[in-house]
DNA sequence: CTCCTTGATGTAAACGTTTACATTATAAAA
DNA sequence: TTTTATAATGTAAACGTTTACATCAAGGAG
């Protein structure tokens, strides 16, 4: 009478073919199937006239083992997960690109998992990691509440974290320091004479804002300029984030004549608003975005941004994980570090 | 001594606590095992009684079904593929994301697998669908080759592929006429009055541009325009396609006065070309994409361009698939046409 | 009162692998 | 020669589910 309808299944059975199995091998081979196992696994204990015998039956039926009865062996999935907070947003477009071919040479795929800057979304993101058995997660996080440091614990497995994680838990890629990105380019609109500098920040529970956001300070601070309340304004990491800081600072009676942005997303967004409002850049206002999506450069006028490689973080990110799924490392959390560099373009100017 | 390296499972043992199975739940609700089991998944056969002990059960040790030992039962993985040729595409991006949470609210799973438009890469990934026995496809062609056709069929599962296939082999959706969108464009730029009106598409091998040049032909053919070979340019999909098209039409002797492009990318990495080689839009040349993807929005001049929408694609994709996977409709492919609408911004000069 | 249907439950056999253990043949050591 | 290590193979027991089949109680029909 009763159903417990989160975790049913449903039932349907679309035909399928009886598959070939490891049996099928096994007598074609005329070995028995531990044979044909460790054929498949293993580099020892096959003599080679079976070894050829396996071979040649396995491309006649053109045979693949099975995934589900391996990971009930072996409770290994293949598959590792990556958590982003928007996959719109190319910087992590690209991220996953990367991430999958790296993955897919080791035999890994990749479950991309979308969050939308959502904590709630996070927490069933990796619900779903232990759920689906992935053997890892490269978690590019919005939040760092107790709870999701808890779970990911919880899991039990490889994870490597994007900057924000500074505890010494979990493996993890960011910048040299905190916000360095941001810090550059703060540095760089106060070296143009700049004193009025804001900064437009994405989603404001978010550490990676929170980072950013730091830097900011980090550089006025060395500058000397007084930080201002009215000058900090965080809403999300998109362009509609950005579109709203825009109006917000166009809206200000004393406005900044430059803006550091917590991603180039954002930057994009405020020229546009500004383009509506009449507002140029950077005759009006400064604007430096942050990571260099591609768009960045097509974008008009072209923004002065900070170089941050997804590929690079990719890249490092697969290299920690797979140390850990493929090569059994197993000591203490590792960091790795990725560049940050100013790129000047067209949307700053000098006072 | 020798060892199928194509198919080998590495060997590492990630510490994985022992996690509480079935047989858990059954010993602590004092019922069976196949009561456990049809509690979860059936509407049928258990006492209110042991339903209450069971559901407590659960909910006190957090338990999971174990998703190898099902699929290995039932071959579901209730994990759906997604076949994208360039998930930095926001096109792309969007559909990816829509069609997840559709997927996740069924309990499925989706896993991206990004083609970057290679033929090659489309045939790895639909053997990538049978070896990890998702429950099926959505398949975003560029080629329709007979091997891919084949193989898509040999798969025996539902898929739903976008335009393209217009064999009634799959569900498909796309837009009501092959090409609508690009024809729609060209209809614009004929309408206001250019003749010497260009088509700048992406890969060359694909159907997608098949069908979209194939638009943008019965546009001009209507108008009673003469075709020029040397008007039609296909590259890639890109932003560097699109700039590759416009240097190559900015280098003709007899330059087009209109382009009409295969999707934004396309278009905008065109206006990008036009903006370093000094050529205005739309003063010198208009230019009008598809798709309408938020970026279109916010480049300079902001594109004319054809609304087709990614949510309503995947939604609509999404609903194919699943009454297939989910209510077992096994019937004749169906198909499901998208709206397009062309949307006027500035990049088009009337003459 | 017997026969049947039907609801509720348990038993046990798959599903397709991996792998510990047992067994044999072979070669090296004594 | 006998012992012993080692390479090559097979047997069978898991892994955690689903489900066909068997069982049993209870209630209606005859």
């Amino acid at each position: 009478m009763l159903c417990y309808h989160e975790l049913a299944m449903d039932v349907n059975v679309y035909k399928t073919k009886k598959s070939i199995t490891m049996n099928d091998i096994a007598r074609e081979a005329g070995v028995s199937v531990a044979t044909v196992s460790r054929f498949i696994n293993h580099e020892v204990y096959v003599g080679e006239e079976k070894a050829k015998r396996i071979k040649e039956a396995i491309e006649k039926f053109h045979y693949m083992p099975n995934r589900f009865a391996r990971g009930l062996k072996t409770s290994r999935s293949m598959q590792i997960m990556l958590i982003v907070p928007d996959i719109k947003n190319p910087y992590y477009a690209k991220l996953y690109d990367v991430l999958q071919s790296i993955a897919h040479a080791e035999g890994y795929v990749v479950i991309l998992f979308n969050t939308n800057e959502s904590e709630a979304e996070e927490i069933h993101a990796i619900k779903l990691v232990s759920e689906l058995n992935c053997d890892g997660v490269v978690f590019c996080s919005v939040s760092d509440d107790r709870e999701i440091i808890e779970s990911l614990k919880e899991l039990n497995k490889p994870v490597v974290a994007s900057s924000g994680f500074d505890n010494k838990i979990f493996d993890t890629v960011h910048g040299i320091k905190p916000g360095q990105g941001v810090y550059l380019a703060t540095s760089h609109l106060l070296e143009n004479g700049h004193r009025k500098v804001a900064f437009a920040g994405g989603n404001p529970k978010s550490i990676l804002n929170d980072r950013r956001l730091s830097g900011y300070r980090r550089a006025i601070a060395e500058y000397g300029v007084e930080g201002r309340e009215e000058y900090c304004f965080s809403d999300s990491f998109t362009l509609e984030g950005g579109y709203r800081a825009g109006a917000y600072f166009a809206s200000l009676s004393d406005r900044p004549t430059a803006i550091a942005c917590a991603n180039d997303m954002i930057a994009i967004g405020i020229i546009q608003y500004f383009q509506t409002a009449g507002i140029e850049v950077p005759q009006d206002i400064s604007v430096v975005g942050m990571d260099n999506i591609a768009m960045s450069e097509i974008v008009k006028p072209a923004l002065t941004t900070v170089i941050n490689d997804s590929a690079e973080f990719a890249e490092k990110a697969a290299r920690l994980l797979f140390d850990r799924i493929l090569y059994d490392y197993d000591g203490a959390a590792r960091e790795a570090f990725c560049e940050r560099k100013l790129v000047e373009r067209d949307s700053v100017r000098r006072i």
